[in-house]
DNA sequence: CAATAACCAAGCAATTTAGTCGGAATTAAC
DNA sequence: GTTAATTCCGACTAAATTGCTTGGTTATTG
């Protein structure tokens, strides 16, 4: 489970747009660049991806920015990470097609299975919502 | 989860040699390499940093060979894997020895926290013993 | 029309990946 | 003790990927 820079920064920027999501205000690329610490540029490039798979929508020109295209609790964090990242899982055994030709391949696959859709159980299942109103970890209240 | 094709090449080697394990000779890399398809240099490679990893035996010379320093069921997918690909998750966040300094990082936190743990959950109790004695994926019995 | 923003296409340096090349050291068999 | 088979070792390299940057164009608001 290897994430990329790419990825945290695409999870970041949206949960930032979750964050600002109860005001009914755009937020701008500058603002999430920011306040998340992600270089500009490359923010941009994510955002747009975001946007061509439906995520955020955007509004242009003066005063424009981001907004999520759904609510919190209807985004997850396995889809945007399979929107910057590709597929949980990548090995020829399971991402090919054909499944295994090759035999010995087969005494992995039951094993990557049971990884793969353990992994997508979880993730896909976690919500921006979800992550927003929960304990964080390493804070203590005093 | 993504695997490297030296991680899936250690994993189908080290399978080889617990295949292998019942006859009491070595096996040569030339038959893993051919058995398995690995690039027979590129094996070498990996068995060697199996090797200094305690997880494989050799024998020099003529008719030398690799064995399994350990039983079938004393070496799990995860040792492998950790040898050839290092960590399971790789996330700054994860990784860090101080944990997470900026706030927001923390949102994540837990939730790779309960990914990495149940993916090292599964690979680190999977045994090759295990492997070789499980039915295979995709295969019907008549 | 000027400022502010999103949009778009390329390029690019550093790192990682997936190997290869060439040889030295070791052992067994003849 | 020579030869063949084999592991060991270090360096090299081509291709892909990553993590950005550059330089614009287009749309919107005041």
């Amino acid at each position: 489970m290897k994430i990329s820079a790419k990825g945290e920064y695409a999870l970041r920027a949206v949960l930032q747009l979750a964050l600002d999501h109860h005001r009914q205000e755009v937020t701008s690329m500058q603002e999430i660049a920011q306040s998340q610490e992600i270089p500009l540029k490359f923010l941009e490039q994510i955002l747009l991806t975001l946007k061509k798979a439906g995520l955020v929508g955007s509004k242009r020109g003066n005063a424009g920015g981001y907004y999520l295209a759904k609510g919190p609790d209807q985004i997850t964090v396995g889809e945007v990470l399979r929107i910057t990242d590709g597929p949980v899982m990548t090995l020829a055994c399971i991402s090919s097609p054909m499944g295994c030709e090759r035999q010995t391949r087969c005494f992995f696959h039951p094993l990557w299975q049971e990884v793969n859709s353990t992994v997508e159980g979880i993730i896909f299942s976690t919500t921006f919502a979800d992550l927003c109103g929960r304990p964080r970890g390493y804070m203590y209240y005093i």
